[in-house]
DNA sequence: TACGGAAAAG
DNA sequence: CTTTTCCGTA
């Protein structure tokens, strides 16, 4: 059932924005994305000389940006690279929301992904882990999102999802996800294929995990064994129970390895001075995803809570819906609204909104028409807008919106909603869609 | 050092 | 589309 797919994007804290799906190397996949060789990198204590997590949640720092230039440059088969070039790249991904710059720290950046997932999903391996057991010496940067290290697949639950989410609770749009189903074949990666020496360092070594066989702790993210009918899946990993943590992780220990007591200290380090926001967070007796045992304990109040929490936290922290998206069946759940029915009319946004322009690169502003694009339906009707919160003056201002993205359509992204956090314990948000356009 | 426009490339 | 390249501005 499509609850299958929900539950596992939630229960695995696979609302990633959709950047964070593309798998490293797939087949038939593109060219790899520079944010996926930053993290290639980041994952890499080979490399932690030259650019590593550092600062708060999720921020990196490039340490020797020539170098991290050059390595990319290598990658690309591009020798001209130079950190200038790079780092314009590193730029455009402003708008898309994948970084931000953090002001005042050289060279620092940030990936906009932990708060949400990681930081309540600590079980789930997003690949950031190193694989080198060895060698992790210095404080762990609580930049880095917690991965633990091996662990055991995800399973879903011996309750499905309706157990604990009514369909009437279900954000659901047939429409709204048809286009899904073809952005799960696109792939981003790497290898710039020639198998050149040029490739050397860290092709290398990704090729080393790469082809190693078979599921182990150190697999790499981004490729665990594949479920059935996901993807993507290789990307995270779930640990029902509690492990040791993996001396290159990131994370000196790992949220699941903790024993209850110890948990929330250690959700939070990963996360100092960012907030998270959550209107329920899942305590180690109370979240589902506790592995207070062997196995995860379904309350299902406390799911469903925990799911709504989950969800809202989705959108506050901007992820993208559109990582829902990639999965043709699932659902979302209404934050905080779980009697009533999704969807919001859009005449009565739940907040109040800004409206703005969308963040239109170039491109955007400048689109000639395409002559015989049958797909265009989108150009002429449906404004595309931008809709910011208009209050909210966080420290994060960006993560705490929220983002939301139609795709009744086609694919496509961009147009966003963003609606403001509610702090506290109010309903929250959502979105909806509206008109979007093809990219 | 950082930003972002423009245009070109793949 | 994403990234590369070049560049003016702050």
């Amino acid at each position: 059932m499509y609850n299958s797919f929900f539950f596992f994007i939630v229960f695995t804290g696979f609302a990633f924005p959709d950047w964070a799906y593309k798998p490293e190397s797939s087949p038939g996949s593109r060219q790899i994305q520079l944010w996926h060789f930053i993290l290639e990198l980041l994952r890499k204590e080979e490399y932690h000389d030259v650019i590593a997590w550092q600062g708060d949640y999720g921020e990196f720092v490039i340490k020797d940006p020539d170098e991290v230039a050059r390595l990319w440059g290598v990658r690309k088969c591009k020798p001209q690279m130079n950190y200038d070039k790079l780092s314009r790249a590193l730029r455009y991904y402003y708008n898309k929301r994948i970084l931000h710059k953090t002001k005042g720290k050289r060279f620092t950046y940030k990936f906009n992904f932990n708060k949400l997932v990681l930081v309540n999903y600590p079980f789930i391996d997003m690949g950031m882990a190193g694989k080198y057991p060895q060698n992790n010496m210095g404080p762990v940067p609580q930049s880095a999102p917690p991965v633990p290290s091996g662990g055991t697949h995800f399973r879903f639950p011996p309750c499905t999802p309706s157990d604990v989410l009514s369909p009437n609770e279900e954000l659901r749009s047939p429409t709204l996800f048809s286009s899904v189903a073809r952005r799960l074949a696109r792939g981003s990666v790497s290898d710039c294929s020639d198998g050149t020496s040029a490739n050397s360092e860290v092709e290398e070594s990704l090729s080393e995990e790469q082809h190693r066989r078979g599921p182990g702790p150190d697999i790499p993210a981004f490729r665990g064994p594949p479920l059935p009918r996901l993807p993507h899946e290789g990307i995270f990993r779930v640990y029902p129970r509690p492990r040791v943590p993996e001396p290159l992780s990131p994370f000196p220990v790992s949220p699941m390895a903790a024993p209850s007591g110890l948990l929330p200290p250690q959700l939070s380090p990963a996360l100092p001075m960012t907030p998270t926001h959550m209107n329920y967070t899942p305590s180690p007796t109370l979240s589902p995803m506790y592995p207070g045992g062997s196995h995860f304990s379904f309350n299902p109040e406390d799911m469903k809570r925990y799911l709504q929490a989950h969800t809202q936290s989705v959108y506050n922290y901007h992820l993208s819906p559109r990582a829902f998206l990639h999965y043709p069946s699932i659902v979302v759940p209404q934050p905080q609204r779980p009697e009533k029915p999704l969807h919001l009319p859009p005449e009565e946004p739940p907040f109040k909104f800004k409206l703005q322009p969308p963040p239109l690169g170039k491109k955007q502003r400048e689109r000639p028409l395409e002559p015989g694009s049958s797909t265009s339906s989108s150009s002429s009707g449906v404004p595309q807008i931008k809709v910011e919160p208009i209050s909210d003056a966080e420290e994060d201002e960006e993560d705490l919106m929220v983002e939301v993205t139609d795709i009744s359509e086609e694919e496509d992204d961009e147009e966003v909603f963003k609606a403001p956090t509610v702090p506290e314990q109010k309903p929250l948000l959502l979105f909806y869609l509206a008109g979007k356009r093809k990219q």
